[in-house]
DNA sequence: AAAGCCTCCGAAAACCTTTTCGGAACGCCG
DNA sequence: CGGCGTTCCGAAAAGGTTTTCGGAGGCTTT
């Protein structure tokens, strides 16, 4: 029963080796491992207790050649370094890793060229699988090279309507935020938002609008476009207070812009949250609980959006392949700078 | 020539198919594609027509199988949520990705369990090494299980000095640090370090010590322990300015810290970097380019240290394994915080 | 006692590629 | 014209596992 640790460079075990121990023939040994019928107890047991000692572990390469299903899926991501893709890469992971799958991860780096040698190798290794994770909201063009195994979308859809993408829900992040501030007794209320080339700042405006129309308000100012960084949330702020003084609520485009926001409303002597509210997006750890008070935030659920892709792939695997967009759900996550901390 | 999709569902063209539309033998074909000898150019050009027209691509499992190389390595993180995985895992995806390996990207939790069974789902598929991630600098108890191939340590080192680990150099941070701070004419520093329970902290603290020996000099104050948030930056920077109001440089065991101090310091009325020069470490770009000024920050190359690990795994994969415990450089760099800004 | 059924096990094929080795065709030299 | 070297190609084995199918033996039934 004691397991003789394999020294390195000895040929791991295989299931000859185990069926020579244990007197019986591979077919044997390999329906007693796999709980196969047609075995009798004892047999079963005797193969077992070789394949322990042995410290036998079944070489995936063949079964996956004879299955035809590898038990692989390829996650291929455009910027590792950004803040999106590793949430997505997280919970995908997560799913997963639960079952049986492993996941191959490769960054194309933005990069096409990259992107198509990498799609090359992993169909070469037959995963059974892709999720195309994107650096950003805005749709990107499909994988280039003709792919035969399924294929998933996460965070940046897909141009084509026919491939299957799953996307945070931008739209209703901005209108959520608005029911936020206006359940909180917020009536005046501006929004800062971040870089306007991209989708994300666009249709959180979007949401926000129809948010604040339907509560019968309007917007303090007008939307202000501009970078996705803290400098411009304290420059933006700055004018907004010189312009529309009695704001009560700034709703920034991301936690960044938030922080930016919430330095300059100290500056100017504003108390947050009893003069001004402030919320971001993004709900960035780092940021929301760095700030003074703690930032309330849109978080995108993310991770969710990660499991709810590799899910789907996972569907996809064998039956038919869904279409079209589904959005993921988010979520307001309340802390100091709407809500007076008790 | 022209690459017929293949069709979903469609089973992949192998060799056998590639062989037959040449009028070749597999034999023949296999030589023909990898470039070997014994075939004629007409052959050749035959078989590679054939290929491209078939969108052949060699299965990976087959040739894994027979080689006894698949060409993958396992990437074993404990929590890919934290900072510092991640870079890591970048350098080394890039190191790998650029030659014919892929990754396995395996999340433990920081579970015992859970990555005692992703070492074994990857030694069954038959990865060619191991790179073991960290979450923090502490050492970590080594792989439980018995591996046969080979293993390197990234960011945290292993705790059994036979394996070979890879390491940022936080006690050479710590000194280079305190050298910037002294090269700008600096003479008073005091040392707001993080939480002591981490050796990078600890082991900041005494590359810092030494330094400021060397100089000549003696630290302002004690090291101020506490934790390595922006709250824990600010509330150590009053305490330090009340006690040593003549101090003229805050070196802060994270950026987060420094973040931190930097806040206090504004509302205390001290100009950054006239009056006080701060310096971080970590260089974490949202937390260096949001601060006013920019903030000067040790990078601990962490994307070079996992391109480090990549490459110890390559030369050990075939060749004799590496031992013991290797560091890798940091460097300043130089922001707004401690030299003033042209 | 013969026939039939059930239980368990083993031989062999299949998956796909690479490599080795033997064989065939051809040109050249004696 | 035979022998030899060169060049090119194909048959076959190997790698490890799973599945199918046939067969052997034991037990029950008539």
């Amino acid at each position: 029963m004691a397991r003789t640790p394999a020294p390195r460079g000895a040929r791991a075990a295989t299931l000859t080796d185990v069926a020579r121990l244990a007197g019986v023939s591979v077919a044997t040994a390999s329906k007693a491992l796999n709980g196969r019928n047609h075995v009798s107890a004892a047999t079963r047991q005797r193969v077992a207790e070789a394949a322990a000692q042995l410290a036998f572990s079944p070489n995936s390469l063949a079964r996956g050649l004879l299955a035809g299903r590898t038990g692989t899926v390829g996650l291929l991501t455009s910027d590792l370094v950004g803040r999106f893709s590793l949430p997505i890469l997280m919970g995908a992971e997560d799913a997963f890793g639960a079952g049986e799958m492993s996941v191959f991860l490769c960054d194309a780096r933005g990069d096409a060229i990259r992107e198509r040698h990498h799609v090359q190798a992993l169909l070469s290794r037959r995963v059974d699988g892709l999720i195309v994770v994107g650096s950003s909201t805005d749709p990107r063009p499909p994988l280039a090279a003709a792919v035969d195994v399924p294929v998933v979308y996460a965070y940046a859809p897909s141009e084509d309507p026919e491939d299957l993408s799953i996307v945070p829900d931008n739209v209703g992040a901005g209108r959520m935020a608005v029911e936020h501030l206006v359940a909180c007794g917020r009536t005046r209320i501006a929004h800062i938002s971040g870089d306007r080339g991209y989708s994300a700042a666009r249709d959180r405006v979007t949401g926000s609008l129809a948010a604040i129309e339907e509560a019968g308000l309007s917007l303090v100012g007008d939307v202000a476009y501009g970078s996705w960084e803290e400098g411009w949330g304290r420059a933006a702020a700055g004018m907004l207070l010189d312009r529309e003084p009695d704001v009560d609520a700034v709703l920034c485009g991301s936690d960044q812009v938030a922080r930016g926001v919430l330095d300059t409303l100290r500056e100017r002597g504003r108390r947050v949250p009893e003069d001004v509210a402030v919320m971001g997006f993004d709900d960035w750890e780092v940021m929301t609980t760095g700030a003074r008070p703690k930032l309330t935030s849109v978080d995108m659920n993310l991770e969710e959006l990660g499991r709810s892709a590799a899910r789907a792939l996972f569907e996809a695997i064998g039956a038919e392949h869904g279409r079209g967009v589904r959005t993921v759900q988010c979520r307001v996550v309340v802390r100091g700078s709407t809500v007076a901390e008790g």
